[in-house]
DNA sequence: CGACTCGTTGAGTGATATCAAACCCGGTGG
DNA sequence: CCACCGGGTTTGATATCACTCAACGAGTCG
């Protein structure tokens, strides 16, 4: 239980992107870091914010960004699970455009943002990893707009479940026919711009067809591929098999 | 009309968002590159396809990102203009996530693929700058997931409106007053996620408000205050005031 | 002048929101 | 062990915003 093996998944992480030498390996595991945890709705950074001088790291646990409209409207803008980084859209950036919270209670460690941002500009390896991860993280963006744009209850909420699904196992969770899903309905509504009522009779929709079946917060499938064509879910935006050079 | 300012204007995008030194500037300047320009709806770069070897910077005109839902249904995910990277967000990526397309006649540089990932990586300065791009265009897809997602027909135009405003004049556009704004109807609920008649309805509800006018493809407004407010719009998250370091 | 694309408008429909009540379940305290 | 409480879920009834379909008008290009 050091923290030793905060560093090791973050290594990880990083190399399975970018091929990394040993100094990039030790200079990953010499990071400054601290280990934090978060309980569930707990603010990790808030929107108008200055940004803060550490950047996460999620180890386990969910957690989630997030921006206001005027009249309060809330909207989810990306779900976040291990092996994401929380801070790296602010690594250059000094005010915080979208605040990030924790969604269940989650684990992160914390890196001296000064000495990430070093190894970004500094370790060309890392650099290119880090590159990488920010990029995939913009093109889920891309894919939300769309998502919220231009498909119908059914097909956002069916996408949004492949989507986890797939970064899920990707991730190395435990995936085998369903997973939990810790978001309140209205969450879930607030992630693709519905009502929480609507998500509820989407979700019962989806089960009459056969699609999904739902036991509290844990979604299953039997029928992964029909559940893929509700979505018309194509995997490529997540740049899985990428590893940055083909 | 030689090719030395279109490198000059890269030069300055880069400086405003990150101080280069001597060496930085000389390394832009002595880029390989190529000047290009492409008729109005001319592709880019087409989703799925593997990423070019060249980055394009637009010198002039607009272009914009779409990604397609099945059935045909199309979303708009980005706009760009004068001092915009077209290529930035596949920069360390191998597949397109998305298609680019020329709106005006738009003429850009093609920056070699390889020599830019060199300079992101091994020119500190030049790759905060670069950095620092690729995480607004970042935080503007954030925006627009929340623009789709959570306001109403009114809101989402209006605040597109505001924020093409804010930007052009970011980049040196001329805008006073108003804009000329090249896209159709259909473009535009392409970019909000309405439908072009929705979209016609809405900007007469706009007019009939006072809050802009319009000629052809000119949007006009005396009431740039009401308009902002109408969209509830915050320049935050163009992080426009931020050179990187404050 | 005809053909086309884009903008405008009307009428009818449909998907999603709103409001409100009941229910369910886990947690807490008597 | 039961009663109660509170957050989340489920369901119904109704309202509304945005979509669809369809026609017409206006500008542009050959």
């Amino acid at each position: 239980m050091s923290d030793e093996p905060a560093l090791l998944k973050l290594l990880h992480k990083l190399e399975s992107r970018s091929p990394l030498d040993d100094g990039d390996r030790t200079a990953i595991l010499d990071l400054p870091h601290v280990r934090r945890s978060h309980e569930a709705s707990a603010y990790v950074l808030r929107a108008k914010d200055r940004v803060r001088d550490r950047c996460g790291f999620v180890l386990s646990g969910l957690a989630f960004r997030q921006k206001l409209a005027a009249g309060g409207a809330r909207q989810i803008v990306s779900l976040h699970m291990v092996g994401d980084f929380l801070d790296l859209q602010h690594l250059f950036l000094d005010r915080a455009d979208h605040s990030v919270q924790a969604l269940s209670r989650i684990e992160i460690v914390e890196i001296d943002r000064a000495a990430l941002q070093d190894m970004a500009l500094r370790r060309p390896a890392v650099g290119r990893a880090l590159w990488i991860e920010a990029l995939v993280e913009a093109s889920i963006l891309r894919e939300w707009v769309l998502n919220v744009g231009r498909r119908d209850a059914r097909g956002r909420i069916a996408h949004l479940l492949c989507e986890l699904w797939v970064r899920m196992e990707a991730a190395g969770m435990e995936v085998r026919g369903g997973y939990r899903l810790p978001l309140t309905q209205e969450q879930i509504g607030d992630a693709v711009g519905l009502t929480s009522v609507h998500v509820n009779r989407t979700f019962r929709l989806l089960a009459e067809e056969g699609l999904i079946t739902r036991d509290r917060r844990t979604v299953r499938s039997n029928d992964l591929e029909g559940l893929r064509s509700a979505a018309a879910f194509c995997p490529l935006y997540l740049h899985l098999g990428e590893a940055g050079a083909i």
